[in-house]
DNA sequence: CCTCCGTCATACGGTGGCGTACATTGGAGG
DNA sequence: CCTCCAATGTACGCCACCGTATGACGGAGG
């Protein structure tokens, strides 16, 4: 067989790279070979165009982001609010995924093909925030509405842009960690 | 004087709802002259470039999403708490507002200035926050804590894709303002 | 050592977008 | 009416990008 000089893998890495950098409109072919150091030519030898090439990133995305995440998490044990602390800090720590996350769910935004990829993600997600908040919390209504602020505090944190008189931002949101999570239900 | 037959100000509203609908790059001369009915040519006399568009695109936006809600907010009176829900209801509930306010956030991840601007409009929306959490909680570390949950509950619920299994996302968004907002403070 | 085939370089046509140059027009002011 | 001028229409050069075509190259397998 004739050598495998850049996988169809490395258009992929570069691709999300891209995306993360940039947004969907910042991926493209010409831009990805000067990155890897190629010129288009090889490209359209393992997708049939741009389009191919974006559905095979979100298609790896969704797998990594979830798979990659809940495989470790329940590899590492410790009780469902530590997985779930430990599944944040998977997702939402490392900046490769971080970035990609936003720029997915930007993209969400005008791609419905894109928008049910981010659910079926979010999805998974939540329901490790629900099955965490439910073993101190009884009531149902009360866990969705606690699983659904430790979300939008895992994902907000990172799209607000104000600043803290009191403190660095990590101290605020552990405080407010705290108070989503260490809260044993209350009402009757 | 000649005549004045499409204002500035029309290319600038034009321009905004190019920005919601599609992120900056999709605000782009020749598509916004179509979408008012003329060619590009009156354009340039407005403006020097695109970027002359942009910059006072965000300044409309800048000047609307803040000081006209915060009069609107102080003229209607009522508690702290209930203005910072109105101002809540103001920006994130008008779709123009809400989607201009996304695709702003996510244009602030590549340009600085952008962020800069962002980062003024947030902190004054977070002060709104503090204030009205202060009224019932006087503990400064949680009132930081508590605002910054209501405000990435305000932003995640629209950013987050995941569905809600007992219920509509509406009756989650309130019982989950209720954890934060109803909640005197109760740490020693 | 030679052949084959996948990978890559290069060149091309097509499209869309920016900004400029210049002609056109139609209303306000005389 | 006529003049003037800003707003607009039109045409242009430029560039970035997509996808295609074609030939060069070089390592694996014989």
């Amino acid at each position: 067989m004739g050598a495998l000089r850049t996988p169809r893998r490395r258009w992929v890495d570069e691709g999300l790279q891209a995306l993360a950098r940039g947004g969907v409109d910042a991926v493209r072919v010409e831009a990805l070979a000067k990155a890897i150091g190629v010129t288009k030519g090889g490209f359209y030898g393992h997708f049939a165009d741009r389009d191919a090439l974006l559905t095979e990133m979100l298609d790896t995305w969704e797998r990594e982001s979830v798979e990659g995440v809940v495989d470790r998490v329940e590899a590492a044990g410790g009780d469902a609010v530590e997985r779930m602390r430990l599944a944040g800090r998977l997702t939402f720590s490392d900046d490769r995924l971080l970035h990609v996350d936003l720029a997915v769910r930007d993209w969400a935004r005008r791609d419905a093909g894109v928008a049910e990829r981010l659910r079926r993600v979010d999805n998974r997600r939540l329901q490790l925030a629900r099955e965490a908040i439910r073993s101190f919390c009884t009531d149902p209504d009360e866990v969705e509405a606690r699983a659904l602020l430790a979300f939008c505090l895992a994902i907000g944190r990172h799209v607000l842009a104000a600043d803290h008189p009191g403190g660095e931002r990590d101290e605020v949101v552990a405080r407010a960690a705290d108070i989503v999570l260490d809260h044993p239900g209350r009402r009757p």
